[in-house]
DNA sequence: ATCCTTCCGATACGATTGTATCGATACAAC
DNA sequence: GTTGTATCGATACAATCGTATCGGAAGGAT
């Protein structure tokens, strides 16, 4: 990387990089994707403006690692969610990902707004709905390979198309971020872990 | 209204309301929510900033009244299907309504990124939230008398809680709503179609 | 200790924001 | 006409935005 004689000062770029995602996700749970600025970013994680404008050339760029870093994070929380023998059965897998999206703690409540705002922004930046298409690519390959072990295991409902199917739950999986970045209280949660289980009922045939 | 002994001049209200509105449409469904400034409303409705700021005294009551706008033609279109005797069956005015969603034309396109930008801000503007929980609310009474007359008609699979599919058909018609938003070309309306089609047939036991 | 390079923090700049202000204008009543 | 009021269009204002600039702090290698 460095190639000079004398090497200088040197600060732990990763390190600082997952604070400003950090800091991002608080403020853009608190007032949205509006109220994430230059300055705004580099107050919260306690840097200068020039710190942040080292670590990341431009606004845009900023948004996008801190899409990037968010994506991370739910992926990693899915990947952890194993469909297959000696592990989960398709219904088990299927409900554990739907519920593992509710805003059960003030983590998964930011991130639903979070990626409302990232979805409505990506509705106009091309770029953004780049990312979250490659995004939709994945989750459609997992849920293929999820679907097709299902019909293996004959726990699907005979006779539906498991492409359409993975639509559908894609679009749910969508609707569920929608519902969930917005909803009041905690109350609602039980109302839509009823609409989960209506839904695994549903696509296995119980 | 007006109880002076001169009257001046009066303006037709109503009809400028009506383009502010149709303006913020246009210019959000191309720029997002973050576009709509005054000043770009009122040049793109053909109007001078200070006749814009007398209409709407604050940009919060603006963007308030283009949310008023959308919510009501969606409301109207919705209004037209009608589920009933001598009309539609449950299975066909749940398509119908699903498939309207669908951004077959500019028009719904652009709704659709409005309406995503608008769920997005409702995350953070308790505002915004409380007029789409209220919106939230009359759909879903709408969809349980839809249900109730289902199961009369013993159109829905037996042994499923109304309850949970109304919640359910709530969250995927949000999950439409985002993914037509960002939907990048008219191919992907058929996979949607599919899923629609095979959500129908899940609710209905076909 | 002295270099050299990287990094930081502050400040500056121009653009754009929402909103307030104000003289000019339009129009109904007289 | 004149008058009174509602409306308009333009401009002013302070705040905030993203970004550029730059002098000095920082810290390994010598």
């Amino acid at each position: 990387m460095c190639q000079n004689e004398r090497v200088p000062k040197v600060v732990n770029s990763q390190n600082r990089r997952r604070s400003v995602g950090e800091a991002i996700h608080r403020i853009a749970a608190r007032e949205g994707l509006e109220g994430v600025s230059v300055r705004v970013v580099a107050a919260e994680s306690g840097l200068s403006v020039g710190a942040v404008q080292r670590e990341f050339r431009t606004k845009d760029e900023l948004l996008r690692f801190a899409l990037d870093f968010s994506i991370a994070e739910v992926a990693d929380r899915f990947s952890r969610i194993r469909i297959g023998p000696e592990s989960l059965t398709f219904a088990e897998g299927m409900r554990a990902v739907l519920v593992d999206l509710l805003p059960t703690d003030d983590r998964r409540r930011a991130q639903a707004r979070i990626w409302a705002a990232f979805y409505a922004r990506a509705a106009v930046d091309p770029g953004f709905a780049e990312v979250l298409a490659e995004l939709d690519t994945r989750a459609r390959a997992n849920l293929a390979a999820a679907l097709g072990y299902a019909r293996e295991q004959e726990e699907l409902a005979p006779g539906r198309d498991p492409e359409a199917l993975a639509e559908l739950l894609l679009v749910m999986i969508d609707g569920l971020w929608l519902t969930c970045a917005r909803l009041p209280d905690e109350d609602s949660l039980d109302g839509l872990r009823a609409a989960i289980d209506a839904a695994v009922d549903l696509v296995t045939g119980h």
